[in-house]
This record gives structure tokens, C-alpha cells and sequence, in this order.
DNA sequence: GATGAAAATGTTCTAAT
DNA sequence: ATTAGAACATTTTCATC
């Protein structure tokens, strides 16, 4: 990882459809060293994936909150995480110093899916205590780039 | 954006490097015509842009935090906007409900790190109060996908 | 590790329906 | 809007340094 591989990581995530040429004219390498790289960032796991950035609302997923979750550890912490994990709806959740357990980001389509959301951790005895957040409007939303 | 779109966008958001032949093998579809319905995705903005998910640790950016920001309003809600824009550790930034004004997703190499972000805030006479949570682990941090 | 050239694969364009 | 096929470009592999 040095400072040709930051750069290439940096153009991939700027546009991954870059070719390896083009790359390779902006670090000075040929193709070949380029995809050499770019195959060992993926392999090491420093890339994850290709992927494509999509815009929710465009896709019908018009809301967004952020649900604090005080965690009732008798239902299990492991089974907590599996059904995060699992659900299309929750794009982070991480555990958080304060007052909650964790916090919870989530996409759905209406209000009425940020209930289903409660509702489902209710059911399944996740839920101690929990506060959500709404956002009504969004200055910059990004998936993490190298920089 | 019918239900074919929709998969379209599903497989590249898993893949983004997948063939437009492979891709219409399971649409039941001809390369061109995939290669033309991506193309209208990408131009309608519903697919906003190739990229690739990288690792945060791997390129030195341990610490993630969330910031709840009351904003200072004499100082311009604008010029923070820009300021949060153009920012490269802000990752998100959402105007919420509830007592904050807004909530603000940071990712730094470092604990000082949080402080250098607040330090900036506080110069530029954006904050009027502000908390900070740290992420201790993560149970899963994943861009929006459509599904 | 990097290179350059050959081989394999994928994409884009054109004409037609 | 979609298709087929030709023309074009890119990625991948491999022998070599």
C-alpha cells in the first residue's frame, strides 16, 4: 500500500470504469502493472468491491432515519446483529459510546416503514428503549473514498 | 424504471464489472439493450456513479464518529453547507429532527482527528453546541443499494 | 514487481425491425 | 426499444526482464 496504490484507489473510486490505461497515464505505470495493483487492492480486501453508487429516492426509498437502540440483551446479541445484517432496509449500524447501544441508519419507502422497522425489532425483543431521528434533508451522503 | 431496470441496477451494485452479456443472460436480454438501459439509468441519475467500496482501516481512516451539531445561524447555514461539502471526512450530513440541527458522519485516522473537525467548526463560528459519538465497532456500514 | 505483445473478452456502433 | 453482427477497445495472460 503506497502512495501509487492510494492513487489508483482514489481514481477507481472517482469512476471505476476508468481504463487501466488511462490510470496507468495518470500514475505513470502500463496497464498491466495497473491491473497487478488494482488486483492485489482487491485481494487484500483494501477494495471490497466494484459496485454502483444509486440514488434512493430514485429507487423509491424516500426516507431516512437514524434509530437509537438501548439493546434488551436477553433476546441475544447475536441474533440482534444477524437480523441488521440481514435487513435491505439498514444501511449502518454500529455500536456507540452514550446513552444508546447503537445507532442505526435506515432507507425505507414511507414513514410508515420506519414503524415496520420498530415493529420488527419490537417483536423480536431487540428493543429496551429506542429513539429515532429523522432527516429531513441531506447536505452530502457518501460511501467512504480513499483520499 | 420498470422491474428490469430495478434488477439491472440490483446486479450491478453486487457487481459492477459484470458483463453486459452476463447481465442479460439473467434480464433475458441482448447486450445492447442492457447496455442501453444502464445507459438510461446513468443519465436519469438514478445511477449516479461506478465506483468501488474501500476498506476505511486499510487506508488509515480508523476512527469513525457521529457529530450532532446546534448550528450557530449568525455565522451562514451556506457557508456550512460548503464547508461540510467540500469536507473529505464527512461521509454524511443530514438535517434532523429533534434537538440538534444537524447530524454529521465523520470518518479521521485518528481521535485527534475529531477534535482537528471540531476545532474547524468551532473557528468557522458554526457551532452553537455540539455532542460527539464514537462508533466502537460496526455491525454492517453499506452504501444505499437498491433491492 | 514491471513490461510489452498476443490472445481472449467485452463494449460500442450501425443498420434493420 | 430491441436485435444482430461487425468494428473497436479493453482486459488478461504470459514470457521476459
Amino acid at each position: 500500500m503506497d502512495e501509487i496504490d492510494r492513487k489508483i484507489a482514489c481514481l477507481l473510486a472517482e469512476d471505476a470504469r476508468r481504463s487501466l490505461a488511462d490510470i496507468g497515464g495518470v500514475v505513470d505505470l502500463s496497464p498491466s502493472a495497473v491491473n497487478e495493483r488494482i488486483r492485489r487492492l482487491t485481494a487484500s480486501g483494501a477494495i471490497q468491491r466494484f459496485t454502483v453508487e444509486a440514488d434512493p429516492v430514485a429507487f423509491g426509498q424516500d426516507v431516512l432515519a437514524f434509530v437509537f437502540v438501548a439493546l434488551n440483551y436477553e433476546a441475544g446479541e447475536a441474533a440482534f446483529k444477524d437480523f441488521i445484517a440481514a435487513c435491505p432496509n439498514v444501511l449502518d449500524c454500529h455500536h456507540v459510546t452514550g446513552g444508546w447501544s447503537y445507532l442505526i441508519k435506515i432507507r425505507v419507502a414511507t414513514l410508515s416503514g420506519v414503524e415496520d422497522f420498530l415493529q420488527q425489532l419490537k417483536e423480536r425483543r431487540f428493543l429496551a428503549r429506542s429513539e429515532t431521528m429523522l432527516a429531513l434533508s441531506t447536505v452530502t451522503e457518501k460511501p467512504f473514498k480513499p483520499f
